[in-house]
DNA sequence: CTGAAAGCGCTTACAG
DNA sequence: CTGAAAGCGCTTACAG
């Protein structure tokens, strides 16, 4: 059945360290090298990676630990880090942990058993156990969508995010704002975002500008309850949520509520999912560049595994999208 | 730093033969048990994966093939066969083909060279080279959203599917009827579900029941295309998609033309998607149960791998969700 | 029940 | 440039 590299070291007339050498890259004579390539061509041969990795007690793999698999943004970051790792001849192995932080923690010990070369961590939060395990393991590791001074990390200019969409409600008339905002401890959505909406307020809202903050969590359900609790005892002439999904909840809740949309409520929200545009009224958001991310992570984390230099923390860009869910007031 | 099996041996004071026969649930006495196992407990040590592979020739490792990482149905297959092999002691590896059919091909190889124990495969359309591609490899291989006669498989109910809404849609009062469906070559979307709408049709319908029949992608831009020209030159009471995506770019594009739905146009889908009934107003769907699906196809794999007796074939329920996207006329 | 030995398929110094 | 040998960390008959 499958060759072995002694099969084919045999078939080719020399020994198996020499197939290996020019398996790796080594010198061989130009005689040689034609008479090895010829048997691996014809018997298809392909080595064995676990031998490989046994020896090499490395591998060209790189784990991905994410929060959650259903979820726009974890789906194009997973699709561009896949192309990117792809056309490098790296393959990548994805941890699904379901929010649960103790299986993150885990998901990344069992990727240093698996000796991965590196790992990428999309990770809504970086506590004291993240950092241990990651330095225990030695090895590389980029966090994707949150920064952490102890490590390298990608992600996007949350900060600019929430100034664009404050300034871009403010310069629309609405003096009535709510902000949904998540957890701090997510500090890249519950902080970054919103002190960037914050600030925006601060300089262009003037004082007549009043903005009352609520927290929910990322599930589209909870912010329906939310959004049901806010529309009762307030009347904002917008809502912003600090997700889109949050906004689709406060979409909903509003639709449920007969309450129409721009006119008597405005929405906006946070990602740039592509179901925002598709629906009516199609939703103002700000676009994050997940597929962007993505593939950037993955060219940096190779970067960090050859041992080239690759900068600290990289902010991505990203681009407010007026649509039809905001009036002017 | 990493203790090895010959490392534990000696601190226990036995063979690694007897260090291996008891990770591998072999007898040991009592004694030698207690001594290994509190070694082991000692210096947290975990066998090597690749060494354990290299030998065994085999691993715990489920090879998935997904057509695309960012859709509903993918994402929820995924998280529930994840879980039910986590459960199980098996991982699950991804392999995305971006909807190309060569790197499905090749992911198949490629998983069987990495030694998986079995495979289990999301693909639209099995062609000649799956099939070679699954004999060849002589892995257990299950086949999941689609059927063949050649290959186990677990398949939603889409001939059900199709006649169920099409007889609600009749019953609702509508004769005017527009089906978008897809490509015959995905056999369970293009042809299933489409012949259990006619054969509904052709029950309930009569024959004042007029039903015009398109193609078009599983994209929603290439169905607001479609759904243009529909439009342009058809007055249906209702269009019907065959998913829940081309349901949505026929809602976008009744919005664009200020068509209201479902005053002047319903609109129902096949799915069941999350964000179905988020919207406004709520898409009428055939509910698939994708995390399910996920589930028991894992648990099938296992059996397969095990080699314990499994059914060839495996048809999941589906379930009609009326909401407000289809009205009475 | 236990251990010594061979071997899985590679890679890596080390000689030549 | 090339090859013989040792070794990566396990498992698996085979004796005892």
């Amino acid at each position: 059945m499958n060759k072995t590299i002694s099969d084919i070291a045999q078939l080719a007339g020399v020994a198996k360290s020499t197939v290996s050498r020019f398996l790796n890259g080594g010198s061989v004579s130009e005689d040689t090298r034609q008479k090895i390539e010829r048997i691996i061509k014809q018997y298809n041969y392909v080595p064995n990676t676990f031998a490989q990795s046994l020896k090499a007690k490395k591998t060209s793999i790189i784990g991905t630990v994410v929060p959650r698999l259903d979820s726009f943004a974890t789906s194009q970051t997973l699709i561009g880090i896949d192309e990117e790792l792809r056309t490098n001849q790296y393959q990548m192995l994805i941890a699904n942990t379901s929010q649960d932080m103790h299986r993150e923690i885990d998901a990344i010990y069992d990727f240093a058993r698996q000796k991965v070369s590196g790992i990428i961590l999309l990770a809504a939060e970086v506590t004291e156990a993240h950092l241990k395990a990651v330095e225990e393991i030695g090895i590389p590791v980029l966090l994707v969508g949150q920064q952490h001074e102890r490590l390298h990390s990608l992600v996007h200019n949350d900060d600019q995010a929430g100034y664009d969409m404050g300034k871009y409600v403010v310069e629309k008339g609405h003096r009535q704002i709510v902000y949904i905002g998540v957890t701090e401890r997510d500090q890249a959505v519950g902080i970054h975002r919103r002190q960037g909406f914050q600030r925006a307020i601060a300089e262009y809202g003037g004082s007549g500008c009043d903005v009352t903050y609520y927290e929910t969590s990322f599930k589209m359900s909870e912010a329906i309850v939310t959004a049901e609790a806010i529309l009762r005892d307030n009347k904002p002439s917008i809502i912003v949520g600090a997700t889109d999904n949050i906004a689709l909840g406060v979409m909903k809740t509003a639709f449920s509520n007969k309450i129409r949309i721009p006119h008597e409520l405005s929405v906006a929200g946070f990602g740039g999912y592509d179901i925002t545009e598709m629906i009516h009224p199609a939703l103002t958001t700000v676009k994050f560049h997940y597929l962007q991310a993505g593939k950037l992570a993955a060219s940096h984390m190779i970067r960090q595994v050859t041992g080239e230099p690759v900068e600290k923390q990289t902010i991505l860009d990203v681009e407010l999208i007026p649509r039809e869910s905001v009036d002017n007031v």
